[in-house]
DNA sequence: GTTCGGCCCCTTTTT
DNA sequence: GGGGCCGAAC
């Protein structure tokens, strides 16, 4: 046998060993996941089992190396290990497996030489599960990460190479607005002119394209822009603000350890040599500065494996461009590419009504998902009287798929904004049906809990202005306005922090009596630091809620009648975050207070706490994206809700709206169901919305068309549809002009006639023969009960009544 | 210094 | 509808 011949039987064998691992995934998936060395751009739409591929591709990874993707012979290998290898490639059952298995790799990769990085922490937990499922513990040591987290555990080592402390604070959003919001009171910027969020937006674009302060301060004195300047004041005060509180914001997060990379070459090949294999999720959503930071982790092997759908990019507004994954193979000459259509996860009816709505962008790369399940059930479009009708139909529906077998979880409801959740959360809560929601104003932006949590932060890290402006005074110690504003005349002229004077008030006669209010409070803080030093942090906690006096100053605030149950259910809330805290310290080896700060300033919600639970998700279609459900509930698919009032006539935004539109259809694995008001009440207006563009553009005859509005029309789609809410104009267009001067029924009013009565013995299509024991008007429809033998059915008379006749 | 009431603004989506 | 901010009253 010729060295050459010995060769490719070799690679040949060994590869279909390692094929063997792989066999329950489709050609194109199992390719991908045998695609281990170099830049590999993998298309993956909706449902492709894309997550399934990346975690087996890092399976492959650390069993075989790149045994799978390479020509490379080990040394010392003969012709009794290609006989092994050519035995178990024909054998499936073949006796020695383990031995052939060890001879298939090539260097297998150390879990802790692999990044994973995802957009949503959710992504990032399901990676993670997902890989201890298959890895066991050793999958802990693999950096499954969400870009911030991934960032802020490379600053945590290095971040004083860019000018911070490595102790340094995260800035949530809330933080940056309130802090943007000083800067331009204090530099005398007109509000008006100057609203703090489109400031914020300068400052962000330009970290994203690199621009540090003083290069955009510089630009907007050559440009001689006047407004450019003040914005760069702005910017300039934000930073240096910023950078003596030691506190990064999101962007900051990013920026710095891009900056860091691209600085110090020490650090930067570290991680290159670290780094053997890169994976990012969602390149799709990637902005300028992911971007680079992908190529400078990867820049050492250069294994690096992009996943996206051009389809799913639904993050341009805060500077994602699809750009990065469109020029993938210019970047790297020597790419591969993989597309994955096949979709495993919705029905047909599912996948060709989100195929059809996603046709009418124009900006796209042309890819169709197919599937090989036939039919399903159809789409049901809903069109509610108002959005208590919306909510109760769903709340009634999760409640029937629930009573009908399965899990809480099986459903879930996804809205275009946060705001929408209101009534829908009281209508799953009058139904008992138990929910969560995701994101919005949650646990974390509670008054209550961002004072306990600034606490926290000011133990460790007195100079977080910020934070202690917020505390200082709370509850009550007697440092008013007047004191404060003095503290602050001060820090600014000496150059230094807040807590540097209000710790040395006595040297300053500025500060009068007020002297020893300040240092009484230093004082708090030195001991909490202490005691945060020598006991766990759980029972620092407790500590804390007591020294601080704020515990203490609610329960007195909880005497008066007035204000009790608010104030026992902040104190309540408390209790939960120390639960929050005991299980941080349960769950990890340190337990340190930087590592649960970290935690909670990227994790918005803590999903991951009580995974055990069953409950119905609800959240926005952003954070459902690479989630799935069985059925899914879209609320407001209104023309000025979904799509937004703001897209309306800016072609590209309606794209990345439709895109949006697209990703929450294709969560559904069984039934997606889209909700329309005929009236919403919103922002404290009352609005009448037409049906959403994106329900018209599905084909009608995937639609199934039912609730208590059914004079509710819906117009073919065109210019027609794009009124929204009701300034004027027409209401409803479509709507015979008879019809348009008939007043909206009231809520709850009587429905429109009904064949069915209590007592009626009707026959379901599914349900057999039974008998109406209940009939409860609701929303223009009637809720029912009908007695099914020994089973009892709640259901919506309307849509019941399609598969029911009475007997 | 503190509290309370009214006024004004904002309403996209995530880390 | 609701939260933040400011000014007036306690």
């Amino acid at each position: 046998m010729t060295d050459n011949e010995f060769k490719s039987r070799y690679i040949k064998a060994r590869r279909t060993v390692i094929e063997r691992d792989f066999a329950f995934l489709n050609d194109m998936q199992r390719e991908a996941v045998l695609t281990t060395e170099g830049p590999l751009l993998l298309l993956a739409g909706a449902g492709s089992g894309k997550t399934t591929v990346l975690i087996n591709r890092i399976a492959n990874i650390v069993r075989y190396g790149r045994g799978s993707d390479s020509d490379e012979i080990p040394a010392g290998v003969g012709e009794k290990e290609l006989e092994i290898l050519e035995m178990a490639a024909k054998n499936s059952h073949f006796e020695d497996m383990a031995k052939a298995r060890a001879l298939c790799a090539v260097q297998p990769c150390e879990p802790w030489r692999i990044i994973a990085i995802t957009f949503t922490n959710k992504a990032a937990n399901e990676l993670k599960a997902r890989l201890t499922g298959m890895l066991g513990d050793s999958a802990n040591d693999i950096w499954a990460r969400t870009f911030h987290s991934a960032c802020v555990r490379i600053l945590r080592r290095d971040a004083d190479k860019v000018g911070f402390d490595n102790s340094f604070t995260i800035y949530d959003t809330t933080d940056s607005n309130s802090l943007m919001k000083h800067v331009i009171k204090d530099l005398n910027l007109d509000e008006k002119a100057f609203p703090f969020r489109s400031v914020l937006g300068y400052v962000g674009r330009a970290k994203d394209a690199m621009i540090s302060a003083e290069e955009f301060s510089a630009q907007a004195q050559a440009s001689g822009d006047v407004r450019r300047q003040q914005i760069a004041k702005a910017y300039l005060l934000y930073e240096e603000r910023k950078k003596k509180a030691d506190a990064l914001d999101f962007d900051d997060i990013i920026y710095y350890t891009v900056k860091l990379l691209e600085e110090s070459s020490e650090i930067r090949e570290h991680y290159q040599r670290l780094f053997k294999y890169v994976l990012i999720d969602e390149y799709q959503d990637t902005n300028n500065l992911q971007y680079r930071l992908a190529a400078l982790l990867a820049g050492g092997h250069g294994n690096i494996c992009v996943v996206g759908d051009d389809d799913q990019s639904i993050y341009k507004f805060r500077g994602a461009t699809i750009e990065n994954i469109l020029s993938f193979e210019n970047q790297y000459k020597n790419a591969r590419c993989i597309k994955l259509e096949q979709n495993y996860r919705s029905t047909g009816n599912i996948l060709e009504a989100a195929n059809a709505v996603i046709q009418n962008n124009v900006g796209r790369k042309g890819k169709e998902l197919w599937t090989d399940k036939p039919g399903g059930e159809l789409i049901t479009v809903y069109s509610a009287q108002n959005e208590n009708d919306e909510a109760q139909y769903v709340a009634k529906s999760i409640l029937q798929n629930f009573e009908n077998g399965g899990s809480w979880s099986d459903n879930a409801v996804l809205y275009r904004m946060n705001a929408q959740s209101n009534r829908l959360e009281y209508a799953l809560k009058r139904f008992e049906v138990p929910y969560r929601i995701f994101g919005g104003t949650g646990f974390f932006e509670r008054a209550e809990i961002k004072d306990m949590m600034s606490y926290l932060c000011i133990v460790q890290n007195p100079d977080d202005d910020q934070r202690l402006l917020r505390i200082i005074n709370n509850p009550p110690r007697g440092i008013g306005a007047k004191t404060i504003e003095t503290v602050s005349e001060l820090a600014s002229r000496d150059g230094v922090s807040l807590f540097e004077i209000v710790s040395r008030a006595d040297r300053y006669p500025e500060l009068g009596g007020s002297a020893t209010k300040l240092r009484l409070f230093a004082n708090i803080v030195y001991e909490l630091q202490d005691s945060a030093k020598t006991v766990p942090l759980d029972d620092f906690f407790d500590i804390l809620c007591e020294k601080s006096g704020y515990i203490k100053a609610l329960r007195e605030k909880a005497l008066d009648e007035k204000t009790r149950d608010e104030n026992i259910a902040r104190i309540e809330n408390i209790g939960e975050l120390k639960t929050n805290i005991v299980t941080y310290v349960r769950e990890t080896e340190s337990g340190d207070l930087s590592g649960f700060l970290d935690e909670t300033a990227l994790y918005t919600d803590m999903d991951k706490l009580d995974e055990d639970s069953d409950y119905v998700p609800v959240m926005t279609m952003h954070s459902a994206k690479g989630l799935e459900f069985d059925n899914v509930f879209i609320i407001g698919a209104e023309e000025g809700i979904f799509p937004g009032l703001r897209v309306i006539g800016e072609p590209e935004e309606m794209e990345e709206e439709r895109r949006l539109c697209y990703v929450g259809m294709t969560r559904a694995r069984k039934t997606l169901t889209l909700c329309c008001a005929r009236q919403r009440m919103l922002f404290g207006k009352t609005t009448n919305n037409a049906p959403s563009r994106f329900i018209e553009e599905i084909p009608g005859k995937l639609i199934e068309r039912c609730g208590s509005a059914p004079n509710y029309s819906f117009t073919d789609a065109g210019e027609s549809s794009v009124f929204s809410s009701g300034y004027g104009g027409r209401r409803f267009p479509g709507v015979p002009a008879k019809q348009q001067t008939q007043k909206i029924p009231a809520r709850n009013s009587a429905p429109a006639k009904v064949s069915f009565s209590v007592g009626d013995r009707v026959s379901h299509k599914a349900f057999g023969e039974g008998e109406i024991k209940k009939m409860v008007p609701m929303g223009g429809d009637y809720f029912i009960e009908i007695e099914f033998g020994t089973v009892t059915k709640k259901l919506m008379l309307r849509a019941a009544a399609q598969y029911m006749t009475k007997l």
